[in-house]
DNA sequence: CGCCTGTGCCGCAAAGCCGCCGCAATGACG
DNA sequence: CGTCATTGCGGCGGCTTTGCGGCACAGGCG
């Protein structure tokens, strides 16, 4: 199934003629004459990219674009006439991702709108990573870099806070010193086993600051640690 | 059929635009304009998941969650406002298990639904742990390195570990000494065979701190041991 | 140029583990 | 029943692993 995409425009030439290559190139593509009726529109019917015209009657792109972008992200492209290059600066100020002045060729247009969906897409992935990792009174979230213990944030080093990450992200499961090397810095990095004791060693002393009964990280003789939840 | 959803938001574009997406993709998605009638609903109606809003009119998102989980253990995901990230904090640490921050991409929110449920149904089915040995009453985790007897957590060094891996994996097996000392240590290390005896001696200790009737590591008499099931 | 933080490693002391010894208990067998 | 082989068990000395304080060095920053 294609890539659904929004062309905003009141130039029902342009809508007609650019729909119909955007569709022979595999996007399906939803057609709006003005932006009110695209926001209702894209309310019932989400796309993953929109082509908005920046004049247009009744409210232009502009303001649909301000309107879009208090729910979503929705990546946008917006279509100027070559003599207002005011508003582009102001269009892409605003979050727009890209811009493309008229007239332009709908070659250039297909190019831009595959450019903008990979950035999109690639930034997604980015995001939806890593999840926030909870356990028992523990909390961290990688995005942040925020670790709290019993609700009170526990400052970590980006070492300490990759290796106790590896550590609680699968309680209970044994982890040994070459394991959580690979956690913290990248494999084929060569160091000292006894380096994670000293991580470890911090680690427990920065949380049992705020808890002095912390005792989660466990060791296990000859193995290595692991997290008990 | 899809996965149920409930998705509680006061923002009507909002609800209708993110169900349309989760519909799209398979979801089946039940719409609340707040906490009051969520609450309400989803007691008639269970879900699998909850993608809350936290700012909503006569009871928000963190009054919702604190409702359900009273009652659930339902994931939940949090949608939050840029501004207010001192609610992000209170609203992980209350046991969201994730959040978004408006203005999010449809994308990523399904990224974040899907991370969440396969998280979920990963606890429930318990990890998917492949090695686990179980003989009565005696269960072995050896990615976990752990041992209990009736229940009870029994702590083993890692050579009694694998020599009663060793035994229990073949219950009813007779293993001679040399056999247990290539499962404790490699083959070609030669050590007394007597050591073994003193595994097996502190291993029968061990369990039997706990149930003195413990009696299931067999001795034959000029052969070596088995574990009897 | 100094201060500060993060980090890797060293060295010592404590804790844990293991192999083996010696003696008592048990089993095998004539 | 006597004798020898095998096993159970307490214990001990020594080795390995770990905890922890601390030091030196590197990089960031004012």
């Amino acid at each position: 199934m294609g890539t659904r995409i929004a062309l905003v425009d009141d130039d029902q030439n342009i809508l007609t003629s650019v729909s119909m290559t955007l569709e022979s190139e595999g996007f399906e593509v939803d057609c709006y004459h003005d932006g009110e009726t695209a926001l209702r529109g894209l309310a019932r019917r989400p796309v993953e990219l929109a082509v908005l015209d920046i004049k247009m009657p009744r409210m232009d792109g502009m303001e649909l674009l301000q309107k879009l972008r208090g729910t979503s992200s929705l990546p946008v492209i917006f279509l100027t006439s070559k003599d207002d290059e005011l508003d582009e600066a102001l269009g892409l100020g605003m979050g727009a991702d890209d811009y493309i002045t008229k007239p332009f060729s709908q070659r250039l247009l297909i190019a831009r709108i595959r450019a903008v969906l990979r950035r999109a897409s690639q930034d997604e992935m980015d995001m939806a990573a890593p999840n926030i990792i909870r356990q028992g009174e523990l909390l961290m979230d990688p995005d942040r870099h925020l670790c709290s213990w019993k609700g009170e944030e526990v400052k970590l080093t980006v070492t300490e806070f990759l290796i106790l990450q590896a550590l609680a992200s699968r309680p209970g499961m044994v982890k040994n010193r070459d394991q959580l090397m690979d956690a913290a810095y990248g494999e084929s990095v060569f160091l000292d086993d006894r380096t994670i004791d000293s991580h470890i060693k911090r680690l427990r002393r920065k949380i049992k600051v705020q808890d002095s009964s912390f005792d989660n990280i466990e060791t296990l003789y000859g193995i290595g640690y692991k997290y008990r939840a």
